[in-house]
DNA sequence: TCAATCCTAAGTATTTTACTGGGAATTCCA
DNA sequence: TGGAATTCCCAGTAAAATACTTAGGATTGA
Protein backbone atom coordinates (compact mmCIF):
# COMPACT_ATOMS: atom_id res chain seq x y z
CA UNK A 1 0.00 0.00 0.00
CA UNK A 2 2.81 2.58 -0.60
CA UNK A 3 2.36 5.48 -2.94
CA UNK A 4 5.16 5.73 -5.36
CA UNK A 5 7.53 8.57 -5.46
CA UNK A 6 5.34 10.27 -7.91
CA UNK A 7 2.52 10.91 -6.15
CA UNK A 8 4.87 11.53 -3.01
CA UNK A 9 7.10 14.31 -5.35
CA UNK A 10 4.02 15.51 -7.01
CA UNK A 11 2.35 16.17 -3.61
CA UNK A 12 5.21 17.93 -2.35
CA UNK A 13 6.01 20.01 -5.57
CA UNK A 14 2.45 21.29 -5.69
CA UNK A 15 2.60 22.50 -2.34
CA UNK A 16 5.68 24.59 -3.84
CA UNK A 17 3.92 25.76 -6.23
CA UNK A 18 0.97 26.37 -4.11
CA UNK A 19 3.01 28.22 -2.05
CA UNK A 20 4.40 30.49 -4.40
CA UNK A 21 0.74 31.63 -5.91
CA UNK A 22 0.34 34.62 -7.86
CA UNK A 23 3.91 35.28 -7.75
CA UNK A 24 4.33 34.45 -11.61
CA UNK A 25 6.10 31.43 -12.67
CA UNK A 26 8.10 29.06 -11.00
CA UNK A 27 10.99 27.38 -12.77
CA UNK A 28 11.78 23.04 -12.03
CA UNK A 29 14.79 24.24 -11.00
CA UNK A 30 14.00 25.90 -8.08
CA UNK A 31 11.46 23.93 -6.40
CA UNK A 32 14.25 21.45 -7.40
CA UNK A 33 16.24 22.99 -5.23
CA UNK A 34 14.16 23.57 -2.60
CA UNK A 35 12.09 20.59 -2.32
CA UNK A 36 15.43 17.92 -3.40
CA UNK A 37 13.88 16.58 -5.95
CA UNK A 38 15.56 15.46 -9.41
CA UNK A 39 14.92 18.06 -11.94
CA UNK A 40 14.35 15.56 -14.45
CA UNK A 41 12.31 13.81 -12.88
CA UNK A 42 10.13 16.70 -11.74
CA UNK A 43 9.83 17.48 -15.64
CA UNK A 44 8.48 14.18 -16.21
CA UNK A 45 5.60 14.57 -13.30
CA UNK A 46 5.21 18.11 -14.40
CA UNK A 47 4.35 17.19 -17.99
CA UNK A 48 1.75 14.91 -16.80
CA UNK A 49 0.29 17.50 -14.36
CA UNK A 50 0.33 20.07 -17.34
CA UNK A 51 -1.91 17.54 -19.46
CA UNK A 52 -4.27 16.80 -16.96
CA UNK A 53 -5.15 20.48 -16.66
CA UNK A 54 -3.66 21.00 -13.10
CA UNK A 55 -0.44 23.76 -13.79
CA UNK A 56 0.22 26.01 -16.59
CA UNK A 57 3.52 26.39 -18.08
CA UNK A 58 5.56 29.12 -19.76
CA UNK A 59 8.64 27.98 -21.83
CA UNK A 60 12.19 30.41 -21.96
CA UNK A 61 14.32 31.98 -19.82
CA UNK A 62 12.03 33.42 -16.44
CA UNK A 63 9.79 30.65 -17.70
CA UNK A 64 7.99 27.76 -15.46
CA UNK A 65 5.17 26.86 -14.18
CA UNK A 66 1.88 27.83 -11.80
CA UNK A 67 -0.93 26.53 -10.58
CA UNK A 68 -3.60 26.90 -13.38
CA UNK A 69 -6.72 27.41 -10.38
CA UNK A 70 -6.25 28.79 -6.92
CA UNK A 71 -5.15 26.19 -4.21
CA UNK A 72 -8.28 26.11 -2.53
CA UNK A 73 -9.45 24.59 -5.71
CA UNK A 74 -6.96 21.98 -6.16
CA UNK A 75 -6.75 18.72 -3.93
CA UNK A 76 -4.23 16.22 -3.20
CA UNK A 77 -6.53 13.44 -4.68
CA UNK A 78 -6.44 15.60 -7.86
CA UNK A 79 -2.51 15.12 -7.99
CA UNK A 80 -2.41 11.82 -6.80
CA UNK A 81 -4.77 10.35 -9.01
CA UNK A 82 -2.94 11.60 -11.72
CA UNK A 83 0.55 10.54 -11.05
CA UNK A 84 -0.26 7.47 -9.24
CA UNK A 85 -3.16 6.14 -11.69
CA UNK A 86 -5.57 5.57 -9.38
CA UNK A 87 -5.43 4.95 -5.76
CA UNK A 88 -7.87 1.37 -5.68
CA UNK A 89 -6.12 -0.85 -3.51
CA UNK A 90 -6.88 -3.69 -6.27
CA UNK A 91 -7.72 -3.24 -9.67
CA UNK A 92 -11.06 -4.38 -9.93
CA UNK A 93 -12.49 -1.49 -7.72
CA UNK A 94 -10.86 1.36 -9.44
CA UNK A 95 -13.13 3.66 -11.74
CA UNK A 96 -11.96 3.30 -15.11
CA UNK A 97 -11.84 -1.07 -14.55
CA UNK A 98 -14.86 -2.48 -16.92
CA UNK A 99 -14.53 -6.00 -16.43
CA UNK A 100 -14.95 -7.57 -13.36
CA UNK A 101 -15.07 -11.29 -12.14
CA UNK A 102 -17.60 -13.01 -12.28
CA UNK A 103 -18.45 -13.47 -9.13
CA UNK A 104 -18.33 -9.45 -8.52
CA UNK A 105 -21.77 -9.19 -7.15
CA UNK A 106 -21.36 -11.51 -4.58
CA UNK A 107 -17.96 -10.75 -3.36
CA UNK A 108 -17.25 -9.93 -0.01
CA UNK A 109 -13.19 -9.21 -0.29
CA UNK A 110 -14.23 -6.82 -3.15
CA UNK A 111 -16.66 -4.96 -0.36
CA UNK A 112 -13.59 -4.75 1.96
CA UNK A 113 -11.28 -3.24 -0.81
CA UNK A 114 -13.91 -0.60 -2.01
CA UNK A 115 -14.41 0.43 1.74
CA UNK A 116 -10.59 1.11 1.74
CA UNK A 117 -10.82 2.89 -1.50
CA UNK A 118 -13.91 5.21 -0.73
CA UNK A 119 -12.26 6.30 3.35
CA UNK A 120 -8.22 7.19 0.59
CA UNK A 121 -10.64 8.93 -1.55
CA UNK A 122 -12.70 10.92 0.84
CA UNK A 123 -9.54 12.11 2.78
CA UNK A 124 -7.42 13.36 -0.28
CA UNK A 125 -10.16 14.86 -1.89
CA UNK A 126 -10.82 16.51 1.11
CA UNK A 127 -7.55 18.54 1.10
CA UNK A 128 -6.65 21.14 -1.24
CA UNK A 129 -2.97 22.76 -1.44
CA UNK A 130 -4.81 25.56 0.64
CA UNK A 131 -5.21 23.37 3.66
CA UNK A 132 -1.15 22.43 3.16
CA UNK A 133 0.00 25.84 2.91
CA UNK A 134 -2.45 27.45 5.76
CA UNK A 135 -0.69 24.26 7.70
CA UNK A 136 2.88 24.54 6.72
CA UNK A 137 2.36 28.55 7.75
CA UNK A 138 0.90 27.44 11.53
CA UNK A 139 3.61 25.10 11.78
CA UNK A 140 6.65 27.24 11.08
CA UNK A 141 8.31 29.34 13.92
CA UNK A 142 7.33 33.21 13.45
CA UNK A 143 10.20 34.84 11.99
CA UNK A 144 10.09 38.31 13.01
CA UNK A 145 13.00 41.00 12.81
CA UNK A 146 11.54 43.05 15.39
CA UNK A 147 11.06 40.80 17.86
CA UNK A 148 13.90 38.45 17.44
CA UNK A 149 11.89 35.81 19.01
CA UNK A 150 14.31 32.78 19.22
CA UNK A 151 12.70 28.90 19.59
CA UNK B 1 -1.50 2.15 -3.58
CA UNK B 2 -2.39 -1.59 -4.45
CA UNK B 3 -2.12 -3.98 -1.96
CA UNK B 4 -0.22 -7.06 -2.83
CA UNK B 5 -1.79 -9.73 -4.27
CA UNK B 6 -0.12 -11.36 -0.36
CA UNK B 7 -2.46 -9.10 1.23
CA UNK B 8 -5.64 -9.44 -1.27
CA UNK B 9 -5.07 -13.71 -1.19
CA UNK B 10 -4.45 -13.59 2.34
CA UNK B 11 -7.84 -11.65 3.25
CA UNK B 12 -9.57 -14.42 1.00
CA UNK B 13 -7.66 -17.05 2.61
CA UNK B 14 -8.51 -16.01 6.11
CA UNK B 15 -12.55 -15.95 5.04
CA UNK B 16 -12.34 -18.72 4.01
CA UNK B 17 -11.40 -20.41 7.27
CA UNK B 18 -13.53 -18.35 9.31
CA UNK B 19 -16.24 -19.60 6.67
CA UNK B 20 -15.35 -22.99 8.26
CA UNK B 21 -14.40 -22.10 11.95
CA UNK B 22 -15.35 -24.69 14.49
CA UNK B 23 -15.56 -27.17 11.84
CA UNK B 24 -12.08 -28.58 12.56
CA UNK B 25 -8.66 -27.91 10.46
CA UNK B 26 -9.08 -27.09 6.94
CA UNK B 27 -6.31 -27.90 4.40
CA UNK B 28 -4.73 -25.49 2.08
CA UNK B 29 -5.27 -27.50 -0.95
CA UNK B 30 -9.00 -26.93 -0.45
CA UNK B 31 -8.26 -23.31 0.33
CA UNK B 32 -6.57 -23.34 -2.48
CA UNK B 33 -8.89 -24.78 -4.74
CA UNK B 34 -11.91 -23.21 -3.37
CA UNK B 35 -10.49 -19.07 -3.67
CA UNK B 36 -8.06 -20.47 -6.67
CA UNK B 37 -5.02 -19.44 -5.09
CA UNK B 38 -1.73 -21.65 -5.81
CA UNK B 39 -1.38 -23.80 -2.82
CA UNK B 40 2.54 -23.27 -2.59
CA UNK B 41 2.21 -19.33 -2.31
CA UNK B 42 -0.67 -20.29 0.04
CA UNK B 43 2.34 -21.96 2.23
CA UNK B 44 4.22 -18.88 2.52
CA UNK B 45 0.72 -16.73 3.72
CA UNK B 46 -0.18 -19.29 5.97
CA UNK B 47 3.53 -19.69 7.25
CA UNK B 48 3.65 -15.95 8.23
CA UNK B 49 -0.10 -15.63 10.02
CA UNK B 50 0.94 -18.73 12.05
CA UNK B 51 3.67 -17.08 13.38
CA UNK B 52 1.78 -14.29 14.21
CA UNK B 53 -0.52 -16.09 16.04
CA UNK B 54 -4.14 -15.63 14.14
CA UNK B 55 -4.33 -18.97 13.16
CA UNK B 56 -3.21 -22.30 14.32
CA UNK B 57 -1.74 -25.52 12.37
CA UNK B 58 -2.03 -29.26 12.93
CA UNK B 59 -0.04 -31.16 10.71
CA UNK B 60 -0.20 -34.51 9.05
CA UNK B 61 -3.01 -36.42 7.16
CA UNK B 62 -6.47 -34.87 8.07
CA UNK B 63 -4.43 -31.15 9.20
CA UNK B 64 -4.64 -28.19 8.16
CA UNK B 65 -5.38 -24.82 9.47
CA UNK B 66 -7.83 -22.95 12.30
CA UNK B 67 -8.26 -19.48 13.32
CA UNK B 68 -7.22 -19.45 16.29
CA UNK B 69 -9.27 -16.48 17.75
CA UNK B 70 -13.28 -16.40 16.84
CA UNK B 71 -14.09 -14.52 13.55
CA UNK B 72 -15.25 -11.29 15.64
CA UNK B 73 -11.96 -11.26 16.83
CA UNK B 74 -10.08 -11.05 13.94
CA UNK B 75 -9.95 -8.11 12.00
CA UNK B 76 -8.90 -6.97 8.59
CA UNK B 77 -6.01 -5.38 9.67
CA UNK B 78 -4.57 -7.56 11.26
CA UNK B 79 -4.54 -9.72 8.07
CA UNK B 80 -3.08 -7.09 6.32
CA UNK B 81 -0.83 -6.02 8.40
CA UNK B 82 1.10 -8.92 8.75
CA UNK B 83 1.03 -9.75 4.95
CA UNK B 84 1.57 -6.22 3.41
CA UNK B 85 4.05 -5.13 6.62
CA UNK B 86 2.51 -1.96 7.08
CA UNK B 87 -0.60 0.29 5.56
CA UNK B 88 1.27 3.04 5.83
CA UNK B 89 1.58 5.20 2.23
CA UNK B 90 5.16 6.62 3.16
CA UNK B 91 7.76 4.90 5.13
CA UNK B 92 8.16 7.30 7.51
CA UNK B 93 4.68 7.31 9.03
CA UNK B 94 4.85 3.96 9.47
CA UNK B 95 5.18 2.65 13.15
CA UNK B 96 8.06 0.86 13.45
CA UNK B 97 10.15 3.64 11.48
CA UNK B 98 12.36 4.99 14.01
CA UNK B 99 14.57 7.07 12.02
CA UNK B 100 12.57 10.55 10.36
CA UNK B 101 13.57 13.35 8.46
CA UNK B 102 15.07 16.77 10.36
CA UNK B 103 11.98 18.09 9.15
CA UNK B 104 9.52 15.75 10.15
CA UNK B 105 7.70 18.26 12.62
CA UNK B 106 7.46 21.17 10.37
CA UNK B 107 6.37 18.43 7.55
CA UNK B 108 2.79 19.28 5.63
CA UNK B 109 3.29 16.34 3.24
CA UNK B 110 3.53 14.25 6.24
CA UNK B 111 0.28 15.01 7.79
CA UNK B 112 -1.26 14.17 4.76
CA UNK B 113 0.12 10.64 4.81
CA UNK B 114 -0.24 10.41 8.43
CA UNK B 115 -4.28 11.25 7.71
CA UNK B 116 -4.13 8.50 4.55
CA UNK B 117 -2.95 6.00 6.72
CA UNK B 118 -5.13 6.93 9.92
CA UNK B 119 -8.43 6.31 7.86
CA UNK B 120 -7.46 3.25 6.49
CA UNK B 121 -6.35 1.72 9.33
CA UNK B 122 -9.42 3.24 11.35
CA UNK B 123 -11.71 0.70 7.92
CA UNK B 124 -9.45 -2.61 8.31
CA UNK B 125 -9.30 -2.28 12.20
CA UNK B 126 -13.38 -2.19 11.86
CA UNK B 127 -13.74 -5.04 9.67
CA UNK B 128 -13.80 -8.30 11.54
CA UNK B 129 -13.86 -11.92 9.69
CA UNK B 130 -17.27 -12.31 10.99
CA UNK B 131 -18.59 -9.49 9.65
CA UNK B 132 -17.54 -10.80 6.13
CA UNK B 133 -18.78 -13.86 6.87
CA UNK B 134 -22.42 -12.30 7.27
CA UNK B 135 -21.96 -10.01 4.49
CA UNK B 136 -21.54 -13.47 2.57
CA UNK B 137 -24.69 -15.40 3.91
CA UNK B 138 -26.77 -11.83 2.85
CA UNK B 139 -25.47 -11.79 -0.75
CA UNK B 140 -25.51 -15.31 -1.14
CA UNK B 141 -28.93 -16.69 -2.94
CA UNK B 142 -30.94 -18.40 -1.22
CA UNK B 143 -30.99 -21.63 -2.50
CA UNK B 144 -33.21 -24.48 -1.03
CA UNK B 145 -35.39 -24.54 2.19
CA UNK B 146 -35.25 -28.00 3.46
CA UNK B 147 -30.96 -27.40 2.70
CA UNK B 148 -28.74 -26.04 5.03
CA UNK B 149 -26.02 -24.14 4.38
CA UNK B 150 -23.70 -25.78 2.19
CA UNK B 151 -20.20 -24.47 1.97
C1' DT C 1 22.95 35.37 -29.72
C1' DC C 2 22.87 32.88 -25.53
C1' DA C 3 21.38 31.18 -21.44
C1' DA C 4 17.43 29.54 -19.14
C1' DT C 5 13.80 27.07 -19.43
C1' DC C 6 10.16 23.66 -20.93
C1' DC C 7 9.29 19.35 -23.54
C1' DT C 8 9.72 14.52 -25.10
C1' DA C 9 11.23 10.01 -25.72
C1' DA C 10 14.09 6.40 -24.77
C1' DG C 11 17.24 3.79 -21.96
C1' DT C 12 18.62 1.42 -17.63
C1' DA C 13 19.82 -0.21 -13.02
C1' DT C 14 17.55 -1.67 -9.03
C1' DT C 15 13.93 -3.40 -6.45
C1' DT C 16 9.75 -5.70 -5.79
C1' DT C 17 6.43 -9.02 -6.87
C1' DA C 18 4.59 -13.31 -7.52
C1' DC C 19 5.38 -17.02 -7.78
C1' DT C 20 7.83 -22.19 -8.34
C1' DG C 21 10.61 -26.17 -6.73
C1' DG C 22 12.67 -29.38 -3.82
C1' DG C 23 12.60 -31.72 -0.06
C1' DA C 24 12.16 -32.65 5.07
C1' DA C 25 9.09 -33.49 9.08
C1' DT C 26 4.82 -34.97 11.00
C1' DT C 27 0.58 -37.44 11.57
C1' DC C 28 -3.54 -40.17 10.52
C1' DC C 29 -5.39 -44.35 8.89
C1' DA C 30 -5.77 -48.82 6.81
C1' DT D 1 3.94 -50.47 9.72
C1' DG D 2 3.69 -48.13 5.38
C1' DG D 3 2.00 -44.72 2.70
C1' DA D 4 -0.69 -40.78 1.74
C1' DA D 5 -1.76 -36.26 3.24
C1' DT D 6 -0.40 -32.65 5.15
C1' DT D 7 2.50 -28.69 7.22
C1' DC D 8 7.02 -26.52 7.09
C1' DC D 9 11.07 -24.21 5.24
C1' DC D 10 14.28 -22.18 2.29
C1' DA D 11 16.05 -20.99 -2.02
C1' DG D 12 15.59 -19.75 -6.73
C1' DT D 13 13.69 -16.97 -10.58
C1' DA D 14 11.07 -14.63 -14.37
C1' DA D 15 8.55 -10.67 -15.01
C1' DA D 16 7.04 -6.28 -13.82
C1' DA D 17 7.36 -1.93 -11.69
C1' DT D 18 10.02 1.76 -9.92
C1' DA D 19 12.99 5.48 -9.99
C1' DC D 20 15.43 7.46 -12.14
C1' DT D 21 19.13 9.24 -16.11
C1' DT D 22 20.43 10.64 -20.69
C1' DA D 23 20.07 13.05 -24.82
C1' DG D 24 18.51 16.27 -27.38
C1' DG D 25 15.08 19.56 -29.34
C1' DA D 26 12.01 23.82 -28.93
C1' DT D 27 11.00 28.29 -27.05
C1' DT D 28 11.70 32.69 -25.07
C1' DG D 29 13.62 36.91 -22.56
C1' DA D 30 17.46 39.86 -22.13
Amino acid sequence: MRLSTKGRYGVKAMFDLALHYGEGPVSLSHISARQDISLSYLEQLFGSLRKEGLITSSRGAQGGYELKKPPDQITVGAVLNILEGTLAPVACVSKGHSQHCAKSGECVTRRVWESIHQSVTDVVEGITLQDMVKDHLNLQPIKSPSEGASS
